[in-house]
DNA sequence: GCGTCATGAGACATTGATGTCTCATTTAAT
DNA sequence: ATTAAATGAGACATCAATGTCTCATGACGC
């Protein structure tokens, strides 16, 4: 395990931004690739951190810690559920290696996840419930659908912004107008028990 | 290079699958797992492959024929661009693992992609241009954030039918409705010049 | 049943990635 | 300037995955 006060924080900072960077887009490059990425020796890699594996751990843990101390910030302030949710997306953005990191090249976390994670999705159902009580997502929507249309938006949203064809403040304009537009209306696709086919919406 | 005439089709074709699916879960796993879930030895994988390179690069031409294919074959019938879009993503749905395959466990395409692949690129902007056309997604949206969101709100669909959340239909009827729906009002975000913070649509 | 081909199991060789360690150099604090 | 700690480079060991091959068995078509 690595030993709890950090050598050269600057050094273990470095490590783990090239992590997150490189394993976000290619999750089976070497070690090597990340030292490399980051300015340093393998052999001071493994100074830091005990191995590929504990690198992985440590990313896991400090991706979660990261994302939920940047949720919980954007929270205070907010005016209702709704606008709660509007600033996560908007903070989950700007973490959006860290999303998809935890999406893409982390382990798979098996059929048990851990407890903290649980407390977490159980939360984040709760304040979608919330926010559809005031109207922002149709009560026909299965909250569930709500949240994974939620997570890939980000996931949407960053792409744009890592590519460089959208600033920050844009994608998170465009992830939400696209979340809470598509998910007000009633459903189409046999959810309300109806097979209504829509020609799409009429423009405004 | 693999012979031209598969050895014994069925074997080479349980390969496949099973390449398909444990890829698309994880893109680290090794021939030998791919090999037990396809009922076959290792040795019998590397006759019908010249190896994990090979498998690899035959799953993406693969993947991209039989998307391509279903695509047009989806197209047969359609009513308007807007239709045509609704079936594709319907299709694209159900090849939700090789869609997956192609964005997670495939090497990264470099900065030159395949001139076949730029042509589909432009082919499905131009699609979503005569969908804008036709009322489809508001005029100011940027036609690659729709492209975008198209792609994700599918993994998103595949994602809850493969865990079981929802049917094929049900799914395709979600992500085509929020995608729709969510698209076709103005934007908030500072795109159109202007950063009205919306509360969220009101209740229909 | 027979013959041919495909296959599984196992053995072995190779390789890239990982882990471990030493030593000279660099860095940072005093 | 001095000192202690951190580091880079390089060497070496290990190992899982991959690639290659042989042989006995199984599958399939006639």
């Amino acid at each position: 395990m690595t030993q709890t006060s950090p050598i050269r924080p600057a050094t273990r900072d470095a490590i783990i931004e090239a992590a997150f960077r490189t394993w976000s887009a290619d999750p089976a490059a070497s070690l090597e690739e990340i030292a490399t990425l980051a300015g340093v020796g393998r052999a001071t890699l493994h100074r830091h951190f005990a191995g590929r594996e504990d690198l992985l751990e440590q990313l896991g843990l400090l991706a979660r810690a990261e994302m939920e101390e940047r949720a919980n910030a954007a929270c205070i302030g907010a005016t209702s559920h709704t606008d709660a949710l509007r600033r996560i997306m908007a903070a989950m953005i700007a973490l959006g290696d860290r999303h998809w990191f935890l999406a893409r090249a982390f382990p798979p976390a098996g059929t048990g996840a851990a407890p903290e994670e649980r407390r977490t999705e159980a939360r984040f159902l709760s304040v979608i419930a919330e926010a559809t009580e005031e109207g922002t997502f149709h009560p026909d929507c299965p909250p569930t659908w709500i949240a994974t249309s939620f997570d890939h938006l980000i996931h949407a949203a960053w792409g744009e912004v890592r590519e460089g064809r959208l600033t920050h403040s844009q994608a998170a304009g465009l992830a939400w107008s696209t979340l809470t537009r598509g998910l007000s209306g009633g459903l189409a696709g046999g959810l309300a028990g109806s097979a209504v086919r829509t020609q799409g919406p009429a423009r405004p």
